[in-house]
DNA sequence: AGATAGCACTCCACCAGTGAGAGTGCTGCT
DNA sequence: AGCAGCACTCTCACTGGTGGAGTGCTATCT
């Protein structure tokens, strides 16, 4: 009943050009403006009538009596949906974004550049999540003594990335025993989850033997969420927070802040970012983002998964004003993330 | 020449009144303001003829002919060395600030919980700076081998932090080798810092017979300025950027701007904030930071460093706005990081 | 000679009023 | 259904006027 103004061709043609216009100007946009830049010739009292109707509808609202109308939210999910996806990126947008990459050669470089191309295309900000600890895999443990009694456990996961941990067991071990351990481990978790590990064992230090114990709750210790986390939580990457400022969505003070302190927040903002992992969709558009902040309206997120060497997965995107130039901005997106998986696999 | 007018005691007792009375309300101070408030009493008139000495001397300024006087980056400057520096810092701020540390567990968590503190007390920017990698000091090396020809180096600094890479060799080594080459590591840098090692690997490379050769420069590797780089520029913690939008000294969108970029642009902050460490001062007050921004004039920066278990420093401090509170800030960064080394110990 | 009272002057911030412009809703015509 | 015309509304930019705050200067006092 609500979108009952969309069921018609030309009602949505309308919709779409009044998007596509505000997005340019930025100025609540005009009957007259619609009228000249729309297809078939149609007087602005016509246009008037379909415009009030997708008032009705809750696509357009006045911001008084005597301007000109400014889309909702709902449009603007509209016209990403189902407009904005039917575009590709341009070939100079390609090849610049190529060029972006082309001289990153570290993942923090990489990763910066894809911020920055990120934040240019939607003049919002640049998010890069790195994948989440607990899904890196293990490939091999290994534990070892150092003069003092104290023990090094190592794990490895594919694609390099190595998680560590000095520790003071509570007894003295001898190498022999600690082979035996890392073997243990190797044998039991090889190509299982960080998570899957801690988990499994949780439940075997409460039955096992003790043996191992000081050592396997060590193991433990490393799959930890709280310690996870803290290396997670510095992988959260934002780019473009400099060049918001001064855009004209963002010259109300209260928007401002409460978009800077949604960075601040980080979990939040990673769980919002994160959601398009697990989405059928490849690009995901969130509009109006009630999680984020409560004037979060005029906020956009788009989002996509990359992949990681050893096939995990994170996700990158842009946090805009949701006045942003979507066809451009989604496509980038995912662009930016296909460039980006590739520029991970070549520094590994 | 210039600070002549700070010769006399009256003069000075006056401007630091003068700044006093700014940082309180935030606007141009008048004579009949400082008359008020100096002890001995004064007419407005006799005033006015000290300020225009003031004026003339470079430490205040009129933003127009008929207003009152604002203070100048060399007052703020006078202000906080000889006037901030006598103060101590008050009881019940002694106390929040312990409170707020008192929860915190995690490294992480101790961090945030001295941003926070730092960016409250200055209504900024709370910054912490982890030590820079280089300068960690190699306790013990180990190498050894996967089974599919792969080594993983590992240094183990005092403290249990560790560095580690998984490394591809030119050609396959036996573990007894990998074993000579970590003694040999062990025997010669023990106790030397990261950034010496490297310098030292580069001369050896250059001399030494090529036996050991890919693995040193595995060693090498893990002791490069990119590398450990890498990782530093995650390690600036950067707290209150909400809320300094919103301060007054901040209405002005160019220089929130110059103050974001300051902060995207991490080296920069980095280098300013670690000057501290080796400054024969217990706090460093820098004013009005022309490294940071063009419009730098009405930033302060205070930072202290801290000490880390294994003894190697780091820094952190305020980044806030000249009008800032510094009897207050000036002590609790010092406190701060006394408070900030002290639960880094703890926790290790 | 240094401190002070008095006065003229300057500049700003605030206010109300005005008129142009932009855009709409509605009505009635085709 | 589509359209032209018209009255109405609201905003914005500009105007001139006023009160107040604060200074600089000068003449006077101690």
């Amino acid at each position: 009943m609500r979108n009952a103004p969309l069921q018609e061709r030309r009602n949505r043609q309308i919709l779409a050009d009044l998007v596509r216009t505000y997005i340019e100007t930025g100025e609540p946009v005009s009957s007259r403006a619609i009228s000249k830049r729309f297809e078939e010739t149609l007087s602005t009292a016509t246009i008037r009538n379909v415009m009030a109707d997708l008032e009705d509808g809750g696509f357009l609202y006045q911001p008084h009596t005597s301007a000109g109308r400014v889309p909702t939210a709902a449009a603007y999910r509209f016209f990403a949906q189902e407009i904005a996806t039917q575009a590709t990126l341009s070939i100079a947008d390609k090849e610049w974004i190529r060029r972006e990459f082309a001289l990153a050669n570290t993942r923090v470089e990489i990763t910066e550049r894809a911020g920055h191309v990120l934040a240019e295309v939607s003049n919002g900000l640049g998010i890069v999540v790195s994948p989440p600890l607990g899904r890196t895999v293990l490939e091999h443990a290994r534990i070892w003594l150092l003069p003092d009694g104290r023990v090094v456990v190592v794990l490895i996961s594919p694609g390099g990335i190595t998680r560590d941990k000095v520790l003071r067991p509570p007894r003295v071990f001898s190498q022999q025993e600690l082979d035996a351990t890392a073997e243990f481990l190797n044998r039991q978790y090889s190509g299982w989850t960080l998570e899957a590990i801690r988990a499994d064992l949780l439940i075997k230090l409460a039955t096992e033997s003790e043996r191992y114990e000081g050592l396997l709750r060590g193991a433990l210790a490393l799959c930890d969420p709280a310690v996870l986390e803290e290396q997670s939580a510095s992988q959260l990457h934002v780019e473009g927070t400099a060049q918001i400022v001064g855009t004209p969505e963002f010259s109300n003070q209260i928007q401002l802040r409460e978009l800077l302190s949604a960075i601040e927040e980080k979990h939040r903002l990673v769980t919002v970012l994160n959601a398009c992992i697990d989405s059928p969709e490849p690009v995901l558009v969130q509009i109006g983002l009630k999680e984020i902040s409560q004037s979060g309206d005029n906020l956009a997120l788009i989002s996509a998964p990359y992949t990681r060497v050893d096939g995990v997965q994170g996700s990158l995107g842009v946090l805009g004003p949701t006045r942003m130039h979507y066809e451009r901005a989604i496509n980038a997106v995912a662009y930016v993330a296909q460039i980006f998986s590739e520029s991970l696999s070549k520094i590994s």
